[in-house]
DNA sequence: TACGAATTAGACCGATTGGTCTAATCCTGC
DNA sequence: GCAGGATTAGACCAATCGGTCTAATTCGTA
């Protein structure tokens, strides 16, 4: 419900209604909606943390393709969620003015996944399956950078093809 | 106000007290808060546009720093705003679940954009700073949707680095 | 079984929201 | 200079919001 409606058109009573349970139970268990939303991220981060897990640590694949493959499934994700896009990115846009937890919470997230992404890449350089001069951090930065741009077009458009077309060109530019 | 506090943490009386305008002269010029702020869309639009004219045109530099020059100057816009982003990346990820005269509004400001860009690299292809097999208009809606996502970054961040990270990246690559 | 803590239940509340309304005022063309 | 539409002015309104409160109930444990 916050990944479609977002923060501020999300009401509590929405998720109440939702979820059948009542207001005393919610504000018993959560300090407050901002409380409530920040908790929501920790849980949606426990599930990439998960597919990261899963893709990155497939010691059968070579380590350029298990981050592709991360990416893919992460699209497959989205797919089943009607190409709404990326929590992180939803949230971040509307809040990171207004509220520095949030901004702060969402920049962390970003930074985490490119940090284990950092770790598969130095892997790849190290392999020659990337250039020497490959900068790993920077390279896995722009990854998820570029790749949260392509998850904002693909809701707008509701149409997976921003996010392929933006793997297609970093795996054959990074390589090169 | 609409980009650094999004929509709906925008109150109109937030609006009217910093342009000391009554409630009843806001209400004659606009139909309602989702009018005013499509019509504030509008008017960043025509920024954009005169951005592109002035850089898109100018035909003393090849096309393909042509259209850096166009990032360029729109991170310097960026900077003097306090690193807050894009508003149309800001109000499409807020609204676009919600509102589809938003969603659609904001998919055809980037497809705009995209589509003046894909004419300077057609050019660029045909003077074979590009390679031939380039898709233009492929790779001019790349451009915008990974500046879109370093843009979100510089937001989380409040740091011009993704930008220059992204354009760097994508230049070098694309004349490849 | 009994008791205290955890949880549930939802009526209730003040604040704020987008939007309306009517009267006053301004501006323009005759 | 006057007639009449455009605009200004802001008090006002219903609806909705996040959040509180207290009493009832459930749960875990001795």
């Amino acid at each position: 419900m916050l990944l479609r409606q977002g923060y501020h058109a999300l009401g509590i009573a929405a998720v109440l209604e939702a979820t059948k349970i009542p207001k005393g139970s919610f504000y018993h268990h959560f300090e407050s909606k901002e409380d409530f939303g920040l908790k929501v991220i920790d849980l949606y981060m426990e599930g990439v943390h998960a597919g990261l897990d899963q893709c990155l640590q497939d010691k059968s694949l070579p380590p350029l393709l298990r981050v592709r493959r991360f990416f893919e499934a992460t699209e497959e994700k989205y797919r089943t969620e009607g190409y709404l896009g990326c929590l992180l990115g939803g949230l971040g846009q509307e809040l990171s003015g207004i509220n520095d937890a949030f901004r702060r919470k969402v920049e962390h997230c970003f930074s985490e996944i490119a940090r284990r992404i950092t770790g598969c890449l130095r892997e790849a350089v190290k392999r020659g399956d990337l250039p020497k001069k490959t900068d790993p951090q920077k390279m896995a930065e722009l990854l998820v950078n570029c790749w949260e741009g392509a998850a904002l077009r693909t809701r707008m458009r509701r149409d997976p093809a921003p996010l392929r077309d933006m793997l297609d060109f970093y795996f054959r530019s990074a390589s090169t």
